[in-house]
DNA sequence: ATGCCTAATGCAATTAGA
C-alpha cells in the first residue's frame, strides 16, 4: 500500500503537474494540502477518470484538504477538528481506507512569531494531539499525513540559525511534535532515515530548489501496528523541479499488507 | 527591514505562503 503526501499549492493550477505526477507514481492514497479551491471548483470528475474517488474539504482560496484513494468509494471519518466552534479553515480530513485510518492535515504555518497566527497554530496543533490520542485508543493502525509546517529538529532545515523565530521551528511547536512522538507516533522518514538531510519543501524564492536550500515539513507519524509494516519512504524531489511545480515535493510511503 | 517567487481574486494591488 503506498500513501502519498503532496501540498500541491493549488489544485487547478497545477493540475497537469498533479495528474503527471499520479501516473508516474502511482500511488494508492494520496493526501493533497493547499488545495485553494472551494468545494465547487473541485476537480472531481477529472480525478475519477484517472481511477482516484476523493473526499474534500474545500475553501475559498486558501488552505483545503483532500484525500484520494484507488481503493474505491471512501469512508470519510471526520473533518475538522473537534476544540474551536469558531475555526473556519478547512485544515484535516480523516477516512477509513483498506483498513488504515488516515488522517490528511495541513497545520497552520504560524508566522509571524509572535502574534495571533502564531497562537493559532499551537491551539490547532493541542487540538490535534488531542484528537490522535483518542486515535491511539481504537486499536485500529493510523497514519496522520500531512503538511506539519514544523521542522523537528535542526536536521530539517538547510540553515537553522536563519530559523531561530520562525514558526516552523520555534520550541513551542517542536516540543508539541515531541509530545506526539512520546505518546507513541513513529515519524516514518526518520525512522528509515535517522541522519539524513532529507527536505520535502524548497521556497520558490532565490532558487532554492537548484542550491537544495531545503525544509523537511510534510511528515507521516504512524502509530505502533502501521509502524511495523513499514517498508519504504521516499520523497519525490525531482517533481520539484518541474515547470510550474508546487512548492513541496510530493512524499510517500509503502506499507506491507497486513498479515 | 525588504525583495526575491507564486497563487487567488479579479483586473490593481493585496493577502498569504514558509
Amino acid at each position: 500500500m503506498k500513501i502519498a503526501t503532496y501540498n500541491i499549492n493549488g489544485i487547478n493550477g497545477r493540475l497537469t503537474n498533479l495528474l503527471r505526477w499520479l501516473e508516474e507514481a502511482g500511488p494508492d492514497v494520496v493526501c493533497l494540502q493547499e488545495l485553494k479551491c472551494t468545494d465547487n471548483q473541485f476537480p472531481e470528475k477529472i480525478l475519477m477518470d484517472f481511477g482516484y474517488h476523493a473526499i474534500w474539504q474545500g475553501q475559498q482560496s486558501w488552505n483545503g484538504v483532500a484525500i484520494l484513494s484507488r481503493y474505491g468509494e471512501i469512508q470519510e471519518t471526520k473533518r475538522g477538528l473537534d476544540g474551536d466552534p469558531d475555526d473556519t479553515h478547512s485544515r484535516y480530513i480523516e477516512a477509513f481506507i483498506n483498513g488504515v485510518v488516515i488522517g490528511c492535515l495541513y497545520l497552520p504555518n504560524g508566522n509571524p512569531y509572535p502574534g495571533p497566527k502564531f497562537d493559532y497554530k499551537i491551539k490547532w496543533l493541542m487540538r490535534l494531539i488531542a484528537h490522535s490520542q483518542k486515535l491511539l485508543t481504537f486499536g485500529l493502525p493510523v497514519a496522520l499525513i500531512g503538511d506539519y509546517n514544523i521542522m523537528p529538529t535542526a536536521l530539517d532545515t538547510y540553515k537553522p540559525e536563519k530559523y531561530i523565530n520562525n514558526a516552523l521551528f520555534r520550541p513551542e511547536a517542536r516540543q508539541l511534535w515531541e509530545e506526539l512522538l512520546k505518546d507513541g507516533w513513529t515519524d516514518a522518514i526518520r525512522q528509515l532515515y535517522p541522519d539524513q538531510r532529507i527536505y520535502t519543501f524548497w521556497d520558490y524564492l532565490r532558487e532554492a530548489y537548484g542550491r537544495n536550500a531545503g525544509l523537511r515539513l510534510d511528515h507521516f507519524l504512524l502509530n505502533q501496528p502501521l509502524h511495523e509494516r513499514l517498508v519504504r519512504a521516499v520523497v519525490d524531489a525531482d517533481v520539484r523541479g518541474w515547470p510550474h511545480s508546487s512548492d513541496h515535493a510530493p512524499v510517500w510511503i509503502e506499507l506491507a499488507e497486513s498479515r
